[in-house]
DNA sequence: GACAAATATAGCAGACTGATATATAATTAA
DNA sequence: TTAATTATATATCAGTCTGCTATATTTGTC
């Protein structure tokens, strides 16, 4: 019954850095908060909504005929909003990994499958790692002027070791199954 | 448009080892598979009774007296869309974590808060853990006879490497909020 | 000036969660 | 023995979010 939804915070949380539009949203969500959270346009929109409802954000006319676009401002009761949020304890940590279910299942599909599914998943996070390498690089370079970089700092190593503690799983599951053929 | 649905599949897969109710498979969900995926009551029951109206489990009635409970069990029609669903590449693979998202905001809450989180996050990795590891114990010590238990083993070997990097992680990243204190 | 790509917003069907409700069977405690 | 408690078992539903589709404009490119 109490309020589960997080989106509302999550915008708060990138407003709070700089005003932004949906669209402009959706890029932080595909950039820097890729990692470990996610949104579609579908919950954006609605979103963004009803924060301007709430009071919790206001339409920021700056440059409003630059484009017809829509660009969204924290408000203080916004900020406030978002720092009790903050400061409640983490409820939902999660993994969703369709590569291990399918590999749990793998009796059924056979050893070649559950190799393939191991080599796509080895793709995808060789193909994500550069990313955040490259974050953490610039992130440690820029230094600890900012306590905003520190943060994202923190989240972009988390998502370094995670992605070579993956590699190195599918090594030792890849070994796994060749010895057993 | 099409089949995003994935728990039909995920209950077929648990049918495919043994017939099962509804509640027995949450409990399923709540153990084995719980390190990487999860679902609950409210999607499991119409789930089966979806699997049922397509052809792809029936009403088990051995021991129906024993107790009003209905138990399920696969047929040759559902280990087949199961198998064709397990040879697709996997599309969702995605952490959701609330620990880094508040992390990462923490410019907003200060660093007591931001420290706070990474504490409740390691607790609950270090409970979490003895589970892992005991069914890797378990599973290394039932050998290979069984293939389901050696795929098995790779997802609760995966779960034990990756909560061991989360644990370096939380020490890193305490170390780097109190050296900058 | 044509074409492609990026920007920008909106709506919707379907999937899933988390909560609540209800009932029975088995176990434990008094 | 019976009362209380816990485990088993199923069902329903509001609210949340995804993934898809549609639409339109602006910017860059050749």
């Amino acid at each position: 019954m109490a309020n589960e939804k997080k989106l509302d915070c999550v915008i708060l949380g990138l407003l709070s850095h700089e005003d932004l539009t949906g669209y402009e949203i959706k890029k932080r969500m595909d950039s820097a908060l890729r990692f470990f959270w996610g949104a579609s346009f579908g919950s954006i929109y609605p979103t963004l909504w009803e924060l301007v409802e709430n009071g919790f954000a206001v339409i920021s006319d700056t440059k409003e005929t630059e484009r017809n676009k829509i660009t969204y401002r924290i408000t203080s009761k916004g900020r406030q909003y978002l720092k009790e949020w903050l400061e409640l304890p983490a409820v939902k940590d999660e993994l969703r990994y369709e590569t291990l279910l399918k590999l749990f299942f793998a009796n059924e599909s056979g050893e070649e499958t559950a190799v393939m599914h191991i080599e796509n998943f080895q793709e995808k996070i060789i193909n994500g790692l550069p990313f955040l390498k490259e974050a953490v690089k610039n992130l440690e370079r820029s230094g600890n002027e900012d306590k905003t970089h520190l943060y994202y700092l923190l989240t972009a190593k988390f998502g370094v070791m995670v992605y070579e503690t993956y590699l190195k799983w599918c090594d030792v599951a890849k070994d796994a199954l060749k010895g057993n053929g």
